[in-house]
DNA sequence: GCAATCTACGCAAACGTTTGCGTAGTGGCG
DNA sequence: CGCCACTACGCAAACGTTTGCGTAGATTGC
């Protein structure tokens, strides 16, 4: 209210030119003397001048600003992602606005319309869980507002998208529990109209019939990756006439469910059973044992998916084809799956500690 | 690019009114005839219009847009604050940017400046762990943007926050494990230039001396709140000649270190030794055995401290003093701190689990 | 019947930038 | 000297809203 922010104008007055002058001085044009570019900066500097955003904003037709909808930001993962986006959109002289759609496609519809109305001038967005359909980002495709999905994606929809290897990360957890002699391992599985559920499952079922092990229906769980599920499922599986030795479920969370039962019923991880999950959540590391599992570099996939957004952004009018980035996951071996042989369970928990 | 959103005059223009009508029937004006106030509604709805936040902002010398700087989002705490200032913000028709200083007084500064270049009408800020001075806040107050500070605060400082009561925080959680017969307590606390750990050390310190006890140097270690901070505590503790029977810890994380040297130790929790610890992380209901916490409803600060800065905001010009709002927090009594009758036990895990 | 009040709307300025176009002044070239 | 190109800058419009003020026309009061 009390100080009157300086503006272009009072600087152009000051120095007794246009304001059109300041505004190129400012920005770098170099049909301005360098003499007078000069002044402009230091006057500038002096007066704490900062640009009116909203103004520029206006003029130019754009915000500068990036809109974010994740399922949630606690977590491991999407607080990650989100720092990356952060860093590469700020780079890029933009903003982030982050909207969390509390895993509810009501929400998601909701937040997608509050960042149009903050008038972002791109969208990235990770999918609810309870998204199927496609229709509210009809609209923002409708007022051409590029989008770019991330990690969680619908497939069969033409945009644009940054996901990774999620097959490749199943099969190789799968492959690792193989390797260390589980023969009989079952799966948790989160819905599987999600992209990354249903590849993560078919990594895993990849994986065993290369080594030529049957895929059995009663080993498959599929259900919302809470750790109740995990507990749940555990129950389940413990009451089989013969119970897996070994789980690789797609989130970390199920796993803490299912480590909890297994120690109830005096079951004991890695040696009884292994266990792999998926994630890399911070709390993997502080269970007992520490579980293995599959690291996303979040932070890298949230650079990824803003570049390709800002490239879309360059490229609107075009219409050019979406384009699918792929990033490959990695393998995070802690106790929960090493029953080898001491020697090389050191060795390889020496390699991929931390 | 392509299709050119409707504007205000677009609208005007279809109905042969000025642009000054349609925008005082959209915003409800009375002194519009009930008639024409839905001709234009209807239009709007009918075309999709949307305002132009960024004029209507720049008219108004306003941006609807609130900052939040954060150590950190991930993790519980944080992320659930966020949220509820998302609520409470988006409820009042502001859009919400978050910044993360990541424990950094630099990037907390550079936080700050982004912010403000963007144009906020206010600001919120919960302190970086190595922030001790309030010169970069400085400017922010001669630009007379409001502020509220939340939990993390410096102190001796004229600005508005919403705080718990970190001191009957930890006067509860040291209380209820004198009543659960521990005698020897331990405790780690933060940087005590912190208020938070300022206050929970305190909180820890008047629980003792009410119950007759010293407090011992010995037993206090002040760290950096890892876990790893908490594994190098927990040796030290056990190499005294009388090592304590239970920790109040100033955060889970530390504790979770703790835990992991008790086991190796072949101590037992919470037989042996008795923890609590501070802020409801979601793994304190992963750990074995689950951790008694103090639980801060974390929603809710954020919510209030939004209602403060928009109160703040309305009472622009008056310079009213600054004010504090102090919540309770909550103790959640779970496994490593019960130790008494069995019966006693199961009640009170009843009452406060999950 | 006329002033006063009220209703419902229009005019135009303003917010702070950006940018296309125009133009003084300067220097070079033939 | 005339012409052109170039440099360095100014003019003014435009972006989409909001809002103080002005004013037709209708209504009321006396």
């Amino acid at each position: 209210m009390a100080k009157k922010r300086a503006s272009i104008t009072d600087l152009a007055q000051q120095l007794n030119v246009s304001a059109s002058t300041v505004s190129r001085a400012l920005s770098g044009h170099r049909t301005i003397s360098e003499a007078t570019t000069q002044r402009v900066v230091a006057l500038a500097k002096a007066l704490g001048y900062q640009p009116n955003n909203m103004a520029a904003g206006l003029r130019r037709g754009r915000s500068n600003m990036l809109g974010v909808v994740v399922p949630h930001i606690d977590g491991n993962f999407f607080s990650q992602v989100v720092k990356g986006i952060e860093a590469a959109a700020s780079k890029a002289g933009y903003h982030v606005l982050i909207c969390q759609s509390n895993e509810s496609v009501a929400h998601e519809r909701e937040n997608l319309e509050t960042l149009m109305n903050a008038q972002v001038d791109g969208i990235l967005v990770s999918l609810s869980r309870t998204t199927r359909e496609f229709r509210h980002f009809e609209k923002v495709r409708k007022r051409d507002i590029p989008l770019v999905f991330f990690d969680r994606i619908l497939e069969g929809h033409d945009v644009s998208a940054v996901v990774i290897d999620d097959r490749a990360g199943g099969y190789r957890a799968t492959k690792h529990l193989l390797e260390q002699g589980y023969r009989r391992i079952a799966h948790f599985g989160g819905p599987q109209h999600l992209n990354i559920y249903k590849h993560r499952r078919q990594g895993y079922e990849d994986a065993l019939r290369e080594h030529g092990l049957p895929v059995a229906e009663e080993l498959l769980t599929i259900c919302d990756m809470k750790m109740e599920d995990g507990v749940a499922g555990m129950r389940r599986l413990l009451q089989l006439p013969t119970p897996p030795d070994a789980i690789f479920s797609a989130s970390d969370f199920t796993l803490v469910g299912a480590l909890e039962v297994l120690k109830e019923h005096g079951l004991r991880v890695p040696e009884d059973v292994g266990l792999v999950g998926f994630s890399n959540e911070l709390f993997s590391r502080l269970t007992e044992p520490k579980l293995t599992s599959i690291d996303q570099h979040c932070e890298l996939m949230g650079r990824s998916a803003t570049h390709l957004l800002l490239q879309t952004m360059e490229e609107q009018g075009q219409h050019l084809p979406p384009r699918h980035v792929v990033l490959q996951p990695n393998l995070c071996v802690r106790a929960s799956s090493l029953r080898l042989a001491p020697t090389a369970t050191a060795r390889l928990l020496a390699e991929s500690s931390r």
